[in-house]
DNA sequence: AATTAGCACTCAAGACCACGGAGTGCCAGG
DNA sequence: CCTGGCACTCCGTGGTCTTGAGTGCTAATT
């Protein structure tokens, strides 16, 4: 059905649209590519290309340009993922390698991202549930107060105030805090929960009043977490893309960042990376843009993801290199905390 | 040199200029508002204001738009800030009621301003350095690990992290904290530098080593803090904003947050709205829009600012009025927590 | 049988032009 | 001092033409 000749017309096609922004013709391919044979030919390729849905004319007497279908395929068979420069790479370490926490460690992956694609970057933070519980400290704020902090191996604080509480003994806070200290420090947090079914059980009657309000907090924050928040950078590369779709719209739905959310989480395989083309993504708004994303974490484990947002008309050998990059030496970050 | 007719033309040209988008004539004018002379009179008149730079005209026949000095003008002295209407002010009640903690009253309230004002919201962070220390916790996480965490009475929770200590013994950590918390406890940021500087002098010797990590941790927390942290909301009404500006250059003002906190902090009094237009704005980016700003604090002290950016053709009365009444709104929740 | 040259055809984009209309400036008369 | 009248300017719109890149088809070539 689609032998190498087409294939090799159909790459040519996606990398000089990608690079022209113009549709292109059978005459342009046959110049600017070595593919040996006439115009008149690549024609009849293109003809059955467009037949199988893989190209497609804006208008009749125009050049042709890649569907997502096409990109797909594209993306599938056609190209390998390009290594970054040594230049690209060195400057990945230098600008990730100065951050001190988690916060500027996201930051600034978000904006290099940004800044090596030339197009918008997403970067999820890593989610609570993924890591696990290196320390939890319960403060007395008062005769009614008492503050949760948790403390995660990923460098993550929640802290929490819980209020109206009948009464606050520094010592009944105190026990509770080595107890919970001793059933989950080193727990994933996805352990919590059974680790603390049977706490009631184990604090004096008085004290549980108390422990079951700290508990629901501890609970509730690990459900809640941060799970949802993203970071991104580069918005202002969107003024040099034309979207068939409107500006507005792209904006509006990387305004929510709900969408963004389910967009990574949609992405399948964490630990390799996702390409979602035009149609295939879920948003209505994001209908003429693609998606490539990565899980980063530490090791093989992924805490989060990051990726990047563009027109389906992108490098994708390119970008995808830049995300596969970052995803890893953010990694490496994050392992050497 | 400015009679009241003058001036009753200008108001009219900068309402008709901010709701049309179109330069606006001088029959237009005597049709739309009673001013009670004919346009030919009023033509001279425009003569007058062109001549005193208040308007111009993009090209020879064509109707009139404001110059930024026109805008000043009907700001100073035309306009007066517009109140809410009732669903409005149930509307911001409603939404930043719901609010829990800080970082929620923050969203909340950006996104609320960008959907009033349909623009650009941008709202900073509570500075550290104007509210005061609610609680400091050290908590030793390891041998040679401590953690500091600072509580503010906003709400505002700073954690950092100090390694590579000496060696860390419960008891002179329970020591140090006790003290801090004698000194600190319901002083201003600011006065924290001065109650700290004889604490070296309270320790025991063979503590100071580690107090005089934790303290310099400490004052440095306060330097930096989060002043600089700001969020936007409402990008997406940018697309419908036609600047004389490119819309890259904005977005990349905006995005630098370093520029917006600088903006942010040129403008004058906390506590009341300031309006920066156009080319009154020391960026490059911004020059073509322009920024309304108000402090927001707990009663009259502001502990940071908010505002909005959108084109000089604004509707700076109601833009204005959004403002004022989201910052006094934002006041009293903080004030309620 | 596949490839290619040749050719007629299509259509978007640009150039050109005409014109309608909104707006101006100025002058003379109220 | 205001206003009606008038000639003038110039932008924007819409129509027509031309150009050129690109196509599809057919017949000739390999």
């Amino acid at each position: 059905m689609l032998d190498d000749r087409k294939l090799a017309v159909l790459r040519a096609i996606v990398e000089d649209y990608v690079s022209t922004k113009e549709p292109v013709g059978s005459k342009a391919l046959a110049d600017r590519h070595t593919l040996g044979v006439s115009p008149a030919t690549i024609r009849n390729e293109m003809v059955a290309l467009e037949e199988e849905g893989y190209i497609t004319q804006p208008h009749t007497s125009a050049g042709r340009i890649p569907t997502d279908k096409g990109y797909r395929l594209f993306v599938d068979r056609l190209s390998t993922v390009k290594p970054l420069s040594a230049a690209e790479r060195r400057a990945i370490e230098t600008f990730l390698g100065g951050a001190v926490d988690l916060d500027e460690i996201v930051t600034r992956t978000v904006r290099l991202l940004a800044q090596l694609t030339r197009q918008v970057a997403i970067v999820q933070y890593p989610s609570l549930t993924r890591s696990a519980v290196q320390h939890v400290e319960l403060v007395p704020l008062g005769p009614q107060r008492v503050m949760m902090v948790l403390i995660t191996d990923t460098g993550r604080v929640e802290q929490r105030v819980i209020d109206h509480l009948d009464w606050v003994d520094d010592d009944s806070v105190e026990n509770l805090r080595t107890l919970l200290n001793r059933l989950l420090v080193g727990k994933w947090l996805t352990d919590v929960p059974p680790a603390v079914a049977d706490v009631p059980s184990l604090v004096p009657a008085d004290e549980r009043r108390m422990a079951a309000s700290v508990l629901s907090v501890l609970l509730e924050s690990l459900v809640e977490s941060r799970e949802e928040k993203i970071v991104l950078a580069g918005t202002a590369n969107l003024a040099a893309m034309d979207f068939s779709a409107s500006l507005r719209e792209v904006l509006e739905a990387l305004e929510e960042n709900v969408v963004l959310i389910r967009l990574l989480g949609e992405a399948g395989d964490p630990s390799s990376l996702t390409v979602r083309i035009g149609e295939e993504n879920s948003h209505e708004g994001l209908r003429s843009t693609s998606i490539v994303s990565a899980g980063y974490g530490i090791g093989d484990h992924s805490l989060a993801k990051l990726g990047v947002v563009g027109p389906t008309r992108m490098d994708y050998p390119g970008t995808m290199g830049a995300v596969r990059a970052v995803a890893r030496y953010v990694g490496t970050i994050l392992a050497g905390q």
